[in-house]
DNA sequence: TTTTGATAATTTTGTTTAAATAGTCAGTTT
DNA sequence: AAACTGACTATTTAAACAAAATTATCAAAA
């Protein structure tokens, strides 16, 4: 894939890693390439060498951390012992993504509706992995005849997805806070693991 | 209640009206109490002497339209045949009732987290109303034996309503527009359909 | 090939002024 | 007295401009 030398991707991986730092702690719009440069003692037109504008390093921080979290919860799905659970892996894991990285996910506020196509990509392709995994997970249980046969395993992954998203989002929107406080995190995992129970529940016979 | 006489109440009415019909065409910021006053062919501080500010007068409207969807939702839900008919009558109603006052809302999109505490009570009392009704649905099947007993049908409408919020949600996030087209419509209500489906069936025994 | 200092281009920020709009009030009409 | 208005003031928004900060480029050095 890559075609630059080892020196070059070790280089290429301490800017990322700098970079995010720096769009962890202060957000997209409040940390420069100045900024960046200087905690590596690098000058900002480096940067330039190695990636051709701000939003593209951002992106490629964003690929990286997207990448691990798809690693995490590959790891975490290879193995499960029923549906429930498999699920409540995706939940957490995804949950902790979102927490640890919160204030980096500032570009997508700010941004909002426009968002440039490759972030997109990258949110598309951690949904597709998710839709893989689960889905697999609800075929097995199926098969293994602990719930009904399903015709389209994929559809109700989406579908209870988006049931778990709404809570999270509800939960959020009530309180008139943009994220939620520690004491709402616990309320939020108590609704959605009561939500996968009922749920789970009438996919059975 | 109010004090008022029956003329005030009158043109308290057609203030609300002109007012509505400006805001749900123009939005809360590019409509004018100028342009309210003139449509009705009346001085702007006579505004003034019906509502104390523009915010008040918005709030106003919002109270209203927020009773005719709570008597709305009443009547529907007053007669249900089933569970699956009342929480479809929620879904229709409720749909029919952002699709219809869209342009209405951009004071929340707007405003968006620090909206006056008036609106937050009157989103309550919807909110508040459709938990009251759907539980009392809930309530009469578990009686009647079609469903398990459920020791506390709030927690489960609350649960419910949040999911079906996240089908929107999504639906609307993942492609990109703030709106869901008229093509995304069905899809919404096909899943929540289905979503509503397994639920229920997982309330089962 | 990698790195930089100097510089150009662009975006953001701050300031001023003018225009639009919200809101008030003394006084008129019913 | 209650309902209403025209003329006024106070605030908010918009436009225009300059200054500062930041992104991005590039010729030349290591």
């Amino acid at each position: 894939m890559s075609t630059g030398s080892d020196q070059q991707d070790i280089k290429r991986e301490k800017i990322l890693e700098a970079a995010y730092q720096r769009f962890l702690h202060y957000g997209y719009s409040k940390t420069t390439m100045n900024e960046i440069a200087g905690d590596l003692s690098l000058s900002k037109a480096l940067l330039y060498y190695y990636f051709p504008d701000k939003s593209q390093l951002y992106i490629a921080v964003m690929r990286k951390l997207a990448g691990e979290y798809i690693q995490d919860l590959e790891n975490k799905l290879n193995t499960f012992v029923n549906l429930k659970e498999a699920f409540v892996s995706q939940i957490d894991t995804q949950h902790n993504f979102i927490v640890k990285n919160y204030n980096f996910f500032d570009f997508f506020r700010v941004n909002e509706q426009n968002l440039p196509d490759t972030i997109w990509e990258i949110i598309t392709e951690i949904h597709q992995t998710e839709m893989v995994l689960l889905s697999a997970a609800i075929k097995t249980e199926a098969d293994k005849g602990n719930i009904k046969p399903v015709d389209n395993p994929e559809q109700i992954v989406d579908l209870l997805l988006d049931a778990l998203h709404g809570v999270r989002v509800s939960a959020v929107s009530h309180k008139k806070v943009m994220f939620p406080q520690k004491e709402h995190l616990d309320e939020i995992h108590t609704k959605r693991l009561l939500l996968l129970d009922i749920f789970i529940k009438g996919l059975m016979y």
